[in-house]
DNA sequence: CAACATTGTTAGCCTTGTCTAAAAAGGCTT
DNA sequence: AAGCCTTTTTAGACAAGGCTAACAATGTTG
């Protein structure tokens, strides 16, 4: 088996993701930690582990702490990072409350690919810093762009100035 | 088993989902026209049908084609709902290329969750209306607001009417 | 209507991932 | 160092879901 080739499940993400947290909370990781915060039997642990021990992303001695290798580090890094990203996009853009972001980033976060999650970042940068283009939920209105909720005080702005302030000048490739 | 409150596995919608549109496209669908549309062997079909048949989403008598129950069809429905929301979000608003937002949108489907779903909805169309609000992905400059690329013609626009113009007047709401 | 091609089903195998129960290892505590 | 409690591992079962090979039904066509 390539280990390099080869896709992780989901499950075996879960594992990684799961390792690195504790590691990071705690300095060390051990099967129980793992078994405690997946919500899963001790022996689920063990197996996983073997798994990941075999494609070399977790180094495991019996009865030892739980490393990451550098590859498996890097695996964990990833999906936590899908994780916030997807997090923050539901949080931020579409004002969805914490626990359902949670919820969905942790699923979601195992099969969304690189563009789309690239894309969000930008996205979520876009909305950050364009106060043009920023929108808000409104409950029984849907969203509203914050130009409409804040008076026309920015979108006077926007004309003295001719162009979107965060972005700099208009480009000619308007139409 | 209760039909009703097991949840369903990726797999089981795939099926579902396949099964709905190729009724939808050719008028009835049989195991053959499903094997190949998810690129699976006959048998694998048999052997969903029959799990599917035992929750009462589809209708199958060996050898005969296949139908959808009430039930069935109204879950295919949210499949492909889910699936186009998707889709047309990833497209619309992030700009990804369709073959990337289709895939990405076979796999979400299956785990992405109705409030999040239904918050595409609301985004796409804020998106769709809202010239203040809609951003284009411009390739090495990331998403920028419609109103920067197109000059500052909507900008005087919305100053003149006080408001986006596609909601109507500022609210109290506004800080 | 009989032969053959196509389609569908069955049977049996494999992998993944979970569980429980039982055994083994480690670590405290006296 | 002996005993006890916790943690880990092993062993074995099970469900899902996929595959191949073999068999059965259907249907088409001389």
């Amino acid at each position: 088996m390539d280990a390099t080739t080869t896709e992780l499940s989901a499950s075996l993400e879960d594992y990684l993701e799961a390792i690195y947290q504790v590691i990071a909370e705690r300095g060390e990781a051990r099967a129980k930690d793992i078994s405690v915060r997946l919500g899963v039997a001790a022996s689920s642990v063990t197996n996983a582990l073997q798994g990941l021990v075999k494609r070399e992303l977790v180094q495991h001695a019996p009865y030892d702490q739980i490393a990451l290798t550098e590859q498996g580090e890097q695996i964990a890094r990833n999906v936590v990072r899908r994780h916030e990203v997807l997090t923050d996009f539901f949080t931020d853009v579409l004002s969805v409350d914490p626990d359902t972001a949670a919820t969905a980033a942790c699923k979601i976060e195992h099969v969304v690919g690189d563009t789309i999650v690239e894309r969000l970042v930008e996205y979520i940068k876009y909305d950050q810093r364009c106060n043009h283009g920023g929108a808000t939920w409104v409950e029984g209105k849907g969203f509203v762009c914050r130009n409409a909720l804040d008076t026309r005080a920015l979108c006077d702005e926007c004309t003295a100035q001719g162009f979107c302030r965060f972005l700099g000048p208009p480009t000619e490739e308007g139409a």
